[in-house]
Order: structure tokens, then sequence, then C-alpha cells
RNA sequence: GCCCGAGUGGUGGAAUUGGUAGACACAAGGGACUUAAAAUCCCUCGAUAGAAAUAUCGUGCCGGUUCAAGUCCGGCCUCGGGUACCA
């Protein structure tokens, strides 16, 4: 029986195109260009099933796009600089250098024998010089355009190992190495003036059509525009300087029902009361022992303190509230004070109820006036409530109308004013930490913080460093720090400081389209490749990454880097979901968890037993993949077994790209199988002659109506579909008893239609059949429209809504000839027993519902 | 906590965006071929009742809108992603 050999077929045909350099873009102004990408990978050292996933999903679309006459542009780079890199140099003694491009060399190995379409001689990674050197050009220009600036921030310290510590390196509040509980530390730090582009990100969110609604919606909320009241409450026998305390409120409406005023242990206030107060110094230093994540701070327990402090009601001067300092107010956002109104506030009213502060009502449900006991009550803020002694004269209004109303109020009474507020903070790019991009700045005692001049760019990253002691090793480097002022020529030092690795990954689209050039971009390149048409990755990055991104785009377009145009620069996004795989879990002698790798299970009947003692162990269905659980799958093996087109067949099919898909050893053999089956199928076709005259009319008109939905269902990423579609045309072929001249034709058509997925074999089989060129240069099938629609249709009818037959009806019958047709069938004939219908909804080419 | 998703047979999922729920696969069961196995080919396959025709139920849970709801609205539950120094 006829099989084919992947592994051969694969090398043949990949050092074909190859020796063909069918995949290299030239810039190419007589075709339209297309630029498909995918999120570069950090490399760990391994490729992972995300990535085969990933990354053949940009295949398919790039090999699609190909064949519909595109100069296709599909780059791939390392996101090289990072974390990992300098723990392993911790944990194993290397080099963070070292360990980087051994790893990119080996994942490298492992992509090529996926069959991408991939143009290796634009590979860059973000640790080579030759980048980054471009990345600090970038910097400076930004610094001269006054998009970066320094401002203290606070960081997560450990005590013990004297360093910064992320916050994935803080667990449950105490450093991941030492164990020492983390406290907060302000450094002076670089910022991107992102928050000057709120308003512009969030406006333009509008016009990415082809983006996730979702990524939309969470980029909005993330930006998080909101309209306030801003004003002050005096303080009564204040401490110096601190006559008034500045709020800003997005309910000011709620007014009348404050209750007290918090203010964040950051906040300057709270900084002088604990110079003189053991108590709140004692609190406020409790406050500061906390990661800085907002996820931390928003889970801790809320507590807070009162400051002794009375301040007085803006509207009633003979009403004082009393002043708290309260762990969950974020100095961050807005003025780092608040005035609570427990009674329509949730979090306000637990702390009220936890330190039994007053709760004061001050609208109502319209049908219910009881007052709130424990849980506040909070109406969408477009429902109609009742108002108590509204300041304003609001009887029943909605919430929103009161906060209009209250602002107006203020600001025609001189005590506030409206304030738009963004949640949006600058982008803090400062870490301290060796395996980045230098920040190429100079400090000088003269001269203060000068930019270094743009020809000692790159400032390179020192080879002579050690990891055996926590901390930056920049900073206690013998020499690399000792530089000349680049103004005053005197002895100075540099910044250790390195950029956030999310900079490097915010402008690499834009340098693929010239990876060589002097400049960080070349103007002839980014005009004709840019914007990204299609850019492909996990939604973990629907915020951070797109929208410094975004803002890196745009700050590029002020220094003269990309055009206008390219300020958004990914036209379409697709997000895709992560690969999965079961675990296989018993429970050790100890009572500790063991996981087992899958090759040690055997399935039977949908439980699962260790191969070789025959226990059973608990299946956790649809985990992501992670080496600590023993349920990663390697690709590497795969393609050994089974040959790379299976792996890309297997990781498109069952599941919609956007969702994650479960990795099963069932799902991959049944894709080898199916590959062999074609390859069988038509390998037959080609050995058996038999002559008819007659065409198989159904066999074309299902090969038309595939083309048809296989081209619709890759444009629309519905690539599960797409392959869905292929199995059921596979089998109306294998069925078919047409002429060997019409399923030839079928044939071919079914190698084009899966060539994007399946390239290698396609290529064999479009051989095969006598073809001479390469399918990867071919145009794409066009569909015979004539063929797609047949002249009768049959639609379904409900009687009450329910399916009780079915009628066969001309296509383009008139709505009430098909209702007299339906009326006079058997099925409601018998439904009516006499009676006439009550109606009858006839949705045309749809389906009728004849109602009794 | 907050923001954003997802939940459909034994399993992965499909459903022209409000119009036949379960396409296409996997697993399972039965059969053909074979000395046998593998491979391959054919058939069955949501639940309940029934010999069958058919009927009733059925898309995480509760309620609603509609001639018609997996799809829309309100309220929950569970899981996943993000939460600004993981990338």
């Amino acid at each position: 029986m006829a099989q084919y050999n992947a592994n051969t077929i694969e090398k043949k045909w990949q050092e074909t195109w190859e020796k063909a350099k069918v995949f290299q873009a030239k810039t190419d102004l007589k075709k339209p260009k297309y630029y498909v990408l995918e999120m570069f990978p950090y490399p760990s050292g391994r490729l992972h099933m995300g990535h085969v996933r990933n990354y053949t999903m940009g295949d398919v679309v790039a090999r699609y796009k190909m064949s519909t006459g595109h100069n296709v542009l599909h780059p791939m780079g390392w996101d090289a600089f990072g974390m990992p890199a300098e723990n392993a140099a911790m944990a194993s003694g290397g080099h963070p250098k070292d360990w980087t491009y051994k790893n990119i060399e080996v994942m490298k190995s492992q992509m090529q024998p996926m069959g991408w379409t991939l143009d290796w001689t634009r590979e860059f990674a973000t640790c080579d010089p030759e980048y980054y050197g471009k990345q600090q050009a970038l910097f400076l220009d930004f610094l001269d355009a006054g998009l970066v600036y320094r401002k203290n921030a606070i960081v997560n310290w450990d005590p013990v190992d004297m360093t910064v510590l992320a916050n994935e390196q803080v667990e449950n509040g105490r450093g991941w190495r030492s164990g020492a509980i983390v406290e907060r530390k302000e450094l002076t730090q670089w910022f991107f003036k992102i928050s000057d582009y709120s308003e512009d990100l969030l406006k333009s969110i509008d016009g990415l059509d082809s983006w996730p609604a979702k990524v939309k919606l969470m980029q909005s909320n993330w930006i998080g525009k909101s309209k306030g009241l801003e004003f002050d409450f005096e303080v009564k026998n204040p401490p110096k300087s601190f006559e008034k305390i500045k709020v800003y409120t997005t309910r000011p409406d709620t007014l009348m029902g404050a209750s007290f005023l918090g203010i964040s242990a950051d906040h300057p206030l709270a900084k002088q009361l604990e110079k003189h107060n053991r108590e709140i110094s004692a609190f406020n230093r409790e406050c500061r022992q906390m990661s800085t994540s907002e996820a931390d701070m928003e889970k801790a327990e809320k507590k807070g303190i009162d400051t002794g402090l009375r301040v007085k009601h803006p509207l009633d001067p003979t009403w004082e509230l009393p002043v708290w300092i309260a762990n969950f107010i974020l100095m961050d956002y807005g003025t780092g004070a608040i005035f609570a109104c427990p009674a329509h506030d949730q979090r306000d009213l637990d702390f009220a109820r936890k330190y039994s502060l007053a709760v004061i009502d001050t609208f109502y449900s319209l049908d219910d006036d009881t007052a709130v006991s424990d849980t506040a009550y909070i109406p969408p803020k477009s429902e109609k409530v009742k108002w108590v002694n509204h300041f304003t004269g609001i009887d029943i209004a909605t919430g929103q109308e009161a906060i209009d109303k209250t602002i107006d109020f203020a600001e025609k009474n001189n005590w506030g004013k409206s304030v738009t507020n963004y949640r949006l903070r600058d982008w803090g790019l400062s870490r301290q930490r060796y395996w980045g991009c230098p920040i190429p700045v100079v400090h000088c005692e003269i001269c203060g913080v000068v930019p270094e001049k743009k020809e000692n760019l790159p400032i390179s990253l020192p080879d002579d460093v050690a990891f055996d002691i926590p901390g930056n090793p920049l900073d206690r480097h013998p020499t690399w720090r000792k530089c000349k002022c680049p103004v005053c020529g005197k002895d100075a030092s540099r910044e250790t400081d390195t950029m956030d690795t999310f900079v490097d990954s915010s402008w690499y689209f834009a340098r693929f389209t010239s990876p060589k050039s002097e400049a960080p971009t070349s103007k002839e390149d980014v005009s004709y490749w840019m914007n990204v048409d299609q850019y492909i990755g996990g939604v973990e990055h629907a915020i951070l990454h797109l929208l410094y991104s975004r803002f890196f785009a745009r700050a590029m377009h002020i220094t003269g880097h990309l055009p206008k145009s390219a300020n958004e620069p990914f036209d379409a996004l697709f997000t895709q979901g992560m690969v999965t795989h079961a675990i296989y879990k018993s429970t050790g002698c100890d009572g500790r968890d063991l996981f087992h790798y899958p090759e040690e299970v055997e399935l039977r009947e949908g439980r699962a037993y260790l191969a070789r003692n025959g226990i059973e162990v608990d299946v956790i269905p649809s985990a992501k993949m992670s080496k600590s659980k023993n349920n990663v799958v390697d690709p590497v093996n795969i393609v050994d077994a089974f040959g790379a087109d299976t792996a890309r067949w297997f990781v498109l099919s069952d599941s919609p790209p956007e969702r994650d898909v479960e990795w099963t050893a069932s799902g991959v053999e049944a894709a080898n199988k199916h590959l062999n089956r074609v390859y069988r199928i038509i390998d037959d076709i080609i050995k058996t002659d038999i002559s008819s005259n007659e065409c198989d009319l159904d066999l074309l008109k299902d090969m038309h109506r595939t083309i048809h939905d296989v081209t619709q269902a890759i444009e629309s990423f519905g690539f599960n579909a797409t392959i869905a579609r292929l199995y059921a045309f596979t089998n109306s072929l294998a069925k078919s008893d047409a002429g060997t001249e019409t399923k030839i034709i079928a044939a071919k058509t079914l190698a084009q239609l899966m060539s994007p997925m399946t390239p290698h074999l396609s290529e064999e089989l479009w051989e095969k059949l006598g073809q001479e060129t390469l399918i990867a240069t071919q145009p794409w099938p066009i569909v015979d429209e004539n063929l797609l629609t047949d002249d009768t249709i049959t639609m379904p009818i409900q009687i009450n809504g329910k399916r009780r037959g079915q009628i066969e009806v001309k296509k383009d019958l008139d709505p009430t000839e098909v209702e007299k047709l339906v009326i006079s069938e058997l099925v409601v004939q018998k439904a009516l027993n006499g009676n006439d219908p009550k109606k009858v909804i006839v949705v045309p080419g749809r389906i009728v519902n004849v109602v009794i």
C-alpha cells in the first residue's frame, strides 16, 4: 500500500524552496506587498507547541497570500534580552550571552524542519549590539523630543539580597531567593511619556477594524478615561503646608454620603504624619511591606488607621470628616486621596463597617428605600434613583445626570473643577539588571544627566561579568561605568540601568523592513513594507506589548523614523490560544503529587494507567504545557515520528485558532493517517485509468464549493473549518466514481487547497500529478460561481418553532407561494386539524415556521 | 479585588451571527479482508421511552425577550488570560 515518507519528502522540498529562494522578500513596487508577522519568540532553548501553532498560522496566511499575487514579507527574529538568561547564569554559572545565543542556535535548528516560509536573511536578535545600538539612537531622539524623563518610582526591594525584584520574583510578599519580606524602595528611574498619548491611543482604537473586539475593549479599559471632580477638603488644625487635601472622585454626586477621607500611605501627608506618630509610622511601614503588584494590593485585607485629623465638608463647614490612611488607596491614581461613600461603594462599606464609620444613604431605588446594611447600593449609572438632600436640588435622576450637575455646580460655585483622568501611567523603562539594552546616558557631576553622543553608539554591554552575587553586575564592574562627559569632557559615569525588554519588542517589526540599515529604519523600506498587514500572537500581550508598540510607532513618527501612516503599526491582529495537554497525576507514598510523562501512560477507555505497572492515574484535562507538570510535548519528537506536515495539520485542526487546543496523541495519529490517506487516494487515481465520457458534475460542484469555503475560512482565520471542509472533500473524492480525468482535476485542486497547511505533501502530490512548477508559486484555484448554486433548496418546516418536516422549493420562489406549498403539506395539515394557522413566518432561503 | 474571555454528546469541536443543535474528527461498538495481527474499507453512535414510525428532554446554572435563543437581555457559578519589573 502506498505510503509517503515524510522525512525524505520534507527535506527534498525544503531544499528546493531554499534553492529557488521563494521566501526571500525584496522590495518590489510593481507587486502589492503583504507583511505577515508572528510575535517573535523568547529564546528559552526549546521550540514548544505554542510556537508551532503560532508560526504555522502565520505560514498559512503567508503561503495563501503568495498564491494570490502578493509580495510577502515573513521575517523571524529573537526577543533575546530578559531575566531568564540572568537566572540561568546565576543557577549554573554561565554567561547570559552564551546561554542566549546557544538557545537561538538550537531553536533555529528546530524551526527549520517545519517548512515555514521564513525569510532568514532578515534575522536578528534584540541582544545583538547592531540592534540595540539603533534602539539607543531611538532613545536619544525620544529624549531630544521630550518623550523621556526621570522621576522617582517605587520598586520591590529585597533587603537581604540588596536587589530589586520583579513582581514575579515576589512570592507571598517574600523574595524568591532570600525569603526576606520585600520592601518598597524609591528610585530615580526613566519614563516614557506614554500618558501624553492617552487620548490619542484611546480614540484610535476605533479605527482598528481588524483587531479582536476583546483586545480593543481591554486596551480601552486599561487606558481608563474618566471624567470626575477635583476639589479640596480644608483641614482643621493642619500640620504645616497641609492646609488642604486635594481629592479626585468620579462620583461627586455622592458627596452628601461622604463619611471619611482616605489617603494613601505614600501620600505626602501620611509621610509627614509618620515622623511624629509611632503608630502611623508602624502602619505605613506595614503598607510598604507589600509587593508593588496591583493584584496583590487589591487582594490584601483592607486596613486603615485614623490620623486624628479632621476635615470640613466643602458644602457644610460644620460637618467634620475623619482622615484615615488606608492600604487600598494608590498614590499613582488621581491625587492619592479619596472621600469614601460607604453606602454606594462596597469597598468603602466594608471598610466603614470594620472601623465603625458612618454610612450615609444619598439615594435609594425608586421602589425601595431600605437603608444600606452590608451590601452597598450600586445601580447602573444610567438608572434613575431617588436622591435625598442633594445640594443641587436633584430629586429623581440617574447617577450620570447627578454627576454632570454636581460638576457644573462645583465649577460655578468655585470649589471644584472638572478633571479628565486616565488610568494609564507613564511607562517606566529602567531596569536594574545586566541583560538588557544599556540606557545611553552619562552622569556628570558638573553637567548632570546628559545624553551620550550618537557616534559613540552602540554602548555595548561588557562581557566580563559574573553572577555569583545578586544585584546588577554593571554597578560593580571595575571599568565599564567610567567614561568622559559628552558635554564637558571630564570624568563621568555611565547609567547602569538597562531598558525594559518591552522596549526591544516595541519596534522590531519596523527593523525587519531594513534589518541592516545604518539608521534604525530606512525611509524607502518602511514606506513600502509598513504596516504589518497581519500580526499574530498570544492574547497575553493584548495590553502591554501592543499598547507600547502603538505608542512607539507614534514616537518614532515624531522623531522621523516612521511615516504617520504607521501610527497604528498593525493593520490586523489575531490572538491565538494556547496548546494544552492533559496532566497525568498520582500521589506518591510521601503524599506529594507525582506527574507522569505522556509516554509513561497508557490510555484505555478514557482512563489512564501507568504502562510499567498498570496503576491508574488521575487525568487533569487541558492544562497549559509546563515543565513542572511533565506534560510538555516536544515538537521535535513529533516531527521525527510523523513529519512537519502532520504537526502543522494537527495544530490547525480541531480547535478554533483563537481558543486553546489540546494536544492528544490520538489526534496527531489521526492527522497522520489522514495525510497518508490523501496520498494513497491520489496515488490510486494516477495508477488506475478509468476513462468515462461523463464528467462527474457532483464532484466538480463539490470541488468548487470547497474552493469557495476553504478560501473564506482561510481569510477569516477559520483554520479548523478549513480542515473540516478538506476532510469532507477528501471523502467525496474517495467515494466518487468519476473518470480519471475529472478525478485528476479534483486531486490537483485538493493538493493546492491543502498546500498552505501541508506544503511538503502538496508539492509531492503536485509533482506526481505531472506538474513541473512549484505549488508554492502557483496561483490560488479560482471558483466557478455557476457551479455553487442549485436551482432548488430544501427548507425545514417548523410547527410552533419545532422542526416537523421539510420541503423542496425553487430557489427564487415567492414567499407567499412557499407559504401556500407549506400549508398544503401533510404534516402541516395534520397539525392544523382543519383550523387556520395563527401566523406563518417564511424566512426566504432559510426556514418556514407555522404558528398554530 | 478589578478588566477581558470561555463553558455544546464519552472527547475536540460545527452551526451562514436570531432560523434544521451536534458538521468534520477522535474514542467506542459491530462487520469485511487476513491463518492471525497491523494497516485499510463499510456500518452504528446526545439522553429517555418505543419493535418502529415517532415523541419528550437537551448547548454551565436561574430567570426574561421572541413565531423562533447555543446565539440577545438580567442575575449567578466554574475555568483561563491580564493586572504595569515574566515574556
